[in-house]
DNA sequence: AATGAATGAGGTTTCATTCAT
DNA sequence: GATGAATGAAACCTCATTCAT
């Protein structure tokens, strides 16, 4: 295998995955043909299994590489920015830009992150896991820096926190992709801090 | 049909439900076969063709069971504690009661909520707004009577809310509803109004 | 069982029955539900079953009635016109009028008729068999009378005349039975008579 | 998909339909399972949808080629000889050996062309119009020419010679097809010019 | 490596028939 | 006798996966 045949590798499992993501957003796990994801991807159907073990390898490849991205990303700009308040910020814009960047990669994701399969369920899990740890870490350290308020339940935080981002991507998934996502950082993130309460004395 | 024979009917009606209900959480949507569904409910086969139109017809009743349970009662939590702050409280508070009993009809809905298929989200997407415009009632009367903080977009605080509500469930659901349910009302409740941020000057 | 019990058994009978042809006209033998011809004859499913053996024995019932019917009549025109030629135009006569008072009945049993089904296939022939015996008298008669021509092989005459009817029928049936079938007697008789070719020297 | 390829899926696409006609004309439409099709074939289930769109499609196919044969051979015969009487002939003739080479192709046809169901029955309407067109031609160019009598209702003659042939080919199925079908085209024809009567002064 | 024709297991749904009421 | 809810066998069709070319 030479360095022209792994590029070819390369480029043909990239288009099958995008071709994927495309037919999922479409029609869901279940209802994407591995065939239609072949044509689209402009190959033929048994040259998915060259690069895929089977159709369930697919979406978890897709789930593998999006939260990856995520994951990478915020990962990033947390390290870039280690002050608790800026970490936040980084890692909801960072969650924005990558989803932002493809609503289909985004439903896929958003539907499909929550699989009642198990074994899917798993490894989801599993990839899911540094973004947890880091969302703990960044909680962790704002309380004990003072940066957020008198001691709560973490994992109660990391929860609003990952539902409300999880959801402010559905609505702009399910109202159209139209505007730009991480323009809702700001005001996300605002939400987050603030809460809906009036002043407190 | 007279009212005897629905009242019977409805037995075999909730019989199946509550089996497809069962099924559904082990296997998802398109794991459960209806024949594994008429089996757990001791029916043959062709009886759930006579109390559903399809398969997909099982699941949306299912949901829309479910989520005009949840609706309904918390209109009603609503309607008997008007004041925002409290009707948020009970609206948390009603929501988590009703997929607190029942673990597999929470999965159930947690998980195909989101199904993809377009017929089904439009059908979620109709029995949720009396829930949406709900919130949103009690989101605008709070900021109108200062319960609330200075104005901010409803619709964030709606996502916040709804999605931090909805992370909640999945935690309980995927670490094995161990716990009461209902129990976290305070905690999310206090959550979402104070938020994380530390003390405002 | 009384009178009345078996007046009211009778109707039924017929009543089913006379479902049976309208929904088979429509449907066919295989599209027409049990349920349907139940329905539509107002009794419940299960009653039919009271009446009949089972589906077949509903088509097979229609078939004898109706054939049986072309049979006498045609046998009782015969036996009051000996004659071969007026018998002949009596024969045909008899069919179209009884097959001419009802479309739907004239459908199903030329649609029918033709059952590849063996079992119906062999109680529709021995149905039929008086009627083609009663055809081949005719022509033996007319033969030997000499109103007939010179010796022909009876059997094809048989199947001219028949498959001459039958296609009349048919083309009535399939333009939408507008016209009055037994109309066609004396033009078809003619033909079957004459053929079609020019006068001989 | 080239011109092998197609070649290739030419061997497979008769063995199905030849396999269909020997499976209906056993057991009729309805009672031809898919399966025994393709057993009978040699091929998988899956096999027969990739050369047909569904089980009606094998049906249409069966009769398409069959009355396409049919209408085709009579054309050229009709063309070869294009003398009225000779044409009526050939037409006879061209019908007779195409449906004398195969009873089960013979009997599906006679069976199936009158289907009841509506989609199917257009379809065999519209193949027939070919060969009704060519009766008629014949017809009238006869009756112009003075080789057939005078003038009588095209239609109802039509209609003697389509009916006498189709009853004779189902007198030849329905007794077995023992003897060679094609050999009754001299009596039919002779039967179908001079009709049964007796002769005229 | 790439192809795509072929496979065949498996699931939804229909509907003739039964039987407790 | 009449009912009609329930039954469950049976069949069409789909589609992930394989493998000869």
């Amino acid at each position: 295998m030479n360095l022209i045949a792994q590029r070819k590798d390369a480029a043909k499992y990239h288009a099958i995955l995008q071709s994927a993501i495309k037919v999922m957003a479409v029609s869901g796990y279940h209802g994407a043909q591995v065939a239609r994801i072949a044509r689209e991807a402009g190959v033929a159907d048994g040259t998915v299994y060259l690069y895929f073990k089977n159709k369930e390898d697919i979406l978890i490849s897709v789930l593998r590489e999006t939260i990856g991205q995520i994951v990478m990303l915020s990962t990033w700009l947390e390290g870039e920015h280690p002050e608790p308040l800026m970490a936040l910020h980084k890692l909801i814009e960072g969650h924005f830009t990558t989803l932002g960047q493809d609503p289909n990669l985004a439903l896929v994701l958003q539907v499909h992150v929550r699989q009642s399969d198990p074994v899917i369920r798993e490894q989801v899990s599993d990839m899911m896991r540094p973004y947890h740890r880091m969302l703990d870490r960044i909680l962790l350290l704002g309380q004990e820096t003072g940066v957020f308020r008198e001691p709560f339940d973490v994992r109660i935080a990391r929860r609003m926190i990952f539902g409300t981002i999880d959801e402010t991507v559905n609505a702009w998934i399910f109202t159209g992709a139209k505007y730009d996502l991480s323009a809702q950082t700001d005001v996300v993130y605002d939400m987050l801090l603030r809460g809906i309460g009036g002043d407190r004395k």
